[in-house]
DNA sequence: AGTGCGATTGACT
DNA sequence: GTCAATCGCACTA
């Protein structure tokens, strides 16, 4: 059921409000020597150029260098000194921008993630960013690394209509935190967030 | 070198 | 529903 071929960049949109819409329904794929886990994505926010809001907004630094690079590249930062995030870089080269994933599906390597995230239950395995990163053991390690080539953490289609796709308001933020850039499946169980958002 | 603060989570009432 | 844990890092001096 894994995508064996990751999403080519060419496809992926530019723009970082559109690439946040377009990554709903995609796979996440990690690939780690203990084994394969996978989910759909049905949760992004972006963090467009000039945000208020975005880690880029003040320039580049140590950090964020990754929202940086060409669209399709990991940016994982570690948020209240316990939860990793996991965001793919948008726009061109040398533009600070990028999507946060929210959320997955869990679709492979249930155990796996069961083992890493030390739950069971299927629904709260990857609802949340800092779930999302401890169920696919994703660290500051593969901060840059490249979204769009096989390799420990890649992106892949899904063959599936993505279904009633909804856009609200962001989660958590404290400045900008008005703009409707969260892009979610509607009525998807695996969404984070409260039920009043994601109807 | 010191300070303040999160793109959250899990435990608890 | 409320609330504290926790620490890397950006910012100030």
């Amino acid at each position: 059921m894994t995508a064996d071929r990751p999403l080519a960049r060419q496809d992926l949109p530019i723009d970082t409000t559109c690439l946040a819409r377009y990554l709903i329904g995609k796979k996440l794929v990690r690939t780690l020597p203990e084994g394969v886990a996978a989910g759909r994505i049905v949760e992004t926010e972006a963090y467009v150029i000039g945000d208020a809001a975005g880690h880029a907004f003040r320039g580049m630094t140590a950090r964020n260098r990754s929202l940086f690079l060409e669209r399709g590249h990991a940016y994982v930062y570690v948020a209240y000194g316990r939860s990793d995030m996991l965001n793919v870089s948008s726009e061109s080269a040398g533009i600070g921008a990028g999507v946060l994933i929210r959320a997955l599906e869990p679709l492979e390597g249930i155990a796996f993630m069961q083992r890493n995230r030390g739950v069971d239950r299927l629904r709260d395995l990857a609802r949340g960013p800092g779930r999302l990163a401890a169920a696919l053991r994703i660290d500051r390690s593969l901060d840059g690394l490249d979204l769009c080539r096989a390799g420990p953490l890649w992106l892949g289609d899904d063959e599936r209509e993505p279904g009633d796709i909804g856009r609200g308001i962001r989660i958590g933020i404290s400045r900008d935190t008005d703009r409707p850039l969260r892009f979610y499946l509607r009525n998807n169980p695996f969404v984070s967030g409260r039920k009043s958002l994601n109807a």
